[in-house]
DNA sequence: TGCCCTTTGTCG
DNA sequence: CGACAAAGGGCA
């Protein structure tokens, strides 16, 4: 019954769940980005998007409307330097000030889950991909791209952290991994219909005892090493692109199908699998590389 | 140009 | 204090 549990901040993906509020319009910054949210009602916003998605075509100015990623300017946040974009003179100051006040967008639930779910299966999307995502899940390309970086950068330190330490419990290790990967679902998933209402079912059923990393929840997933480290860069590379990217996408077709839903969505934003295997931009290359190279035997 | 990696600044 | 989004710098 229900054993979920391995969630502490677990919240069932409700949309827009966020804590904070839509917060009043993080007013600018960067010229590129436009993070002005037009105060719909996010989840809403989103709802709509997706069904209709616009699909914007020049990435330099997708205009996104924060959803529910709560960007919030901090209540405490002095409006005094409201650099309202306009201003003349010491374009640098500003520029300084602006820079200053950086403004951490705090993604939904929602959106969080769908940006996990086309991780789990795709490490690296293509320009469109992403615009298309973008849309989706109204957010700019800007920051979809960003969210990706930094996830392939979790994803590195994440190996990087277990596999030494953990290589002889191997078995647990892949079966983590999987999970990185998503290949066994994860705890939360969400199902967008049709009609881009966004769903979410938070039921999984993975049980790993020693090993529930919070991981795609959109939050913390592991522990505190890697804040000093040092990885070689160079060796890391290696192994993990040998894991990754799309190598994943054809095998990944999970077993529960929490992404079929998603999928369709995506579709409807023509986004297909197609879309899915093709070759992404980078490391593009179908190498039929294994998941997971062989940490099952190196008991 | 975009990615990787590190750092910065904010939020919980 | 940790996690995270985002900025900055360097590289191919």
């Amino acid at each position: 019954m229900s054993v979920d549990s391995a969630y502490p901040q677990s919240l069932p993906c409700s949309e827009s769940s966020n804590s904070r509020e839509p917060s009043p319009v993080p007013e600018i910054y960067e010229p590129e980005e436009n993070y002005a949210s037009l105060q719909m009602s996010s989840a809403e916003t989103l709802h709509t998007e997706a069904a209709v998605s616009p699909l914007p075509s020049s990435m330099d100015q997708l205009i996104q409307n924060n959803p529910d990623s709560s960007t919030s300017p901090s209540p405490s946040s002095p409006s005094a330097t409201p650099p309202t974009s306009v201003e003349n003179g010491t374009g640098k100051e500003e520029k300084a000030q602006v820079k200053k006040q950086k403004i951490r967008t705090v993604f939904s639930q929602t959106q969080l889950c769908v940006l996990n779910e086309r991780f789990q299966r795709q490490k690296y999307l293509s320009l469109q991909q992403m615009q298309e995502l973008s849309s989706i899940l109204n957010l700019s390309y800007k920051q979809i791209k960003t969210w990706l970086q930094n996830q392939r950068m979790k994803c590195k330190r994440w190996q990087k952290y277990n596999w030494p330490k953990n290589s002889h419990r191997v078995t647990q290790v892949s079966s983590a991994m999987t999970d990185y990967l998503g290949l066994s679902s994860c705890h939360q998933g969400c199902l967008v219909n049709a009609s881009g209402n966004l769903s979410m079912w938070s039921n999984h059923s993975w049980t790993s005892p020693s090993w529930n990393y919070p991981a795609w929840n959109g939050q913390t997933w592991c522990p505190q090493a890697w804040n000093n480290q040092a990885w070689d860069n160079q060796a890391w590379n290696n192994q993990f692109l040998s894991y990754g990217e799309e190598a994943l996408q054809p095998q990944i077709q999970f077993q529960q199908n929490p992404v079929s839903d998603l999928e369709a969505s995506l579709e409807i934003a023509g986004e297909t699998y197609d879309a899915i295997l093709q070759a992404p931009k980078y490391y593009g290359t179908q190498q039929p590389m294994d998941l997971f190279p062989d940490y099952s035997m190196s008991i």
